[in-house]
DNA sequence: GCCAACGTTGGC
DNA sequence: GCCAACGTTGGC
């Protein structure tokens, strides 16, 4: 098992949106940034654990927690000139971004705040701090559970 | 909306 | 393969 953090602006893509999704979840699609991609092409895998992170927004935190429940698939919004996330660069032949399938679990009852993660010690080695614009990163069982337990707190 | 940080591109 | 220029992210 292990434990990423995925970054979302709520304006695009919130948490409800996810929820709203149900059990069959949404496709994580869009990321266009190498090393985002690698852990989603080679290292996400299903039952992995996902907090959902909100960023540009008011409220900026992770907020939630969601499950992968499909590995490594091709990005097909790469291939569509329409799209916002089209990349003349991806060859169908050799896709060059990845997708994984998300489904909700639940939605935190009070937001966790960057400000919160900065402060705690566990937390403030996180990527959301050191590698600010990474936008798929890992975390520890031991971050992942202090996560938790804010939320319960 | 500003701007610092930083990932990516492309010329050499 | 270096690195300057460029574009984007994301907190404030």
């Amino acid at each position: 098992m292990q434990y990423w953090i995925f970054k979302t602006e709520p304006s695009e893509f919130s948490i409800e949106d996810l929820k709203s999704k149900g059990k069959s979840g949404e496709e994580w699609n869009g990321i266009r940034n190498f090393q985002a991609r690698n852990f989603l092409r080679d290292k996400v895998k299903s039952g992995d654990q996902v907090l959902i992170y909100h960023s540009s927004c008011k409220e900026i935190g992770v907020v939630g927690l969601a499950e992968v429940i499909k590995e490594a698939f091709i990005d097909k919004l790469a291939f569509d000139s329409n799209s916002k996330y089209y990349d003349e660069k991806s060859d169908p032949e050799k896709p060059r971004w990845y997708s994984v399938q998300i489904r909700w679990v639940k939605t935190f009852d009070k937001t966790i705040s960057l400000q919160q993660i900065k402060n705690d010690n566990n937390l403030k080695e996180t990527f959301l701090v050191k590698r600010s614009r990474l936008s798929v990163g890992e975390i520890n069982q031991k971050q992942f559970e202090r996560f938790l337990k804010f939320n319960s707190l």
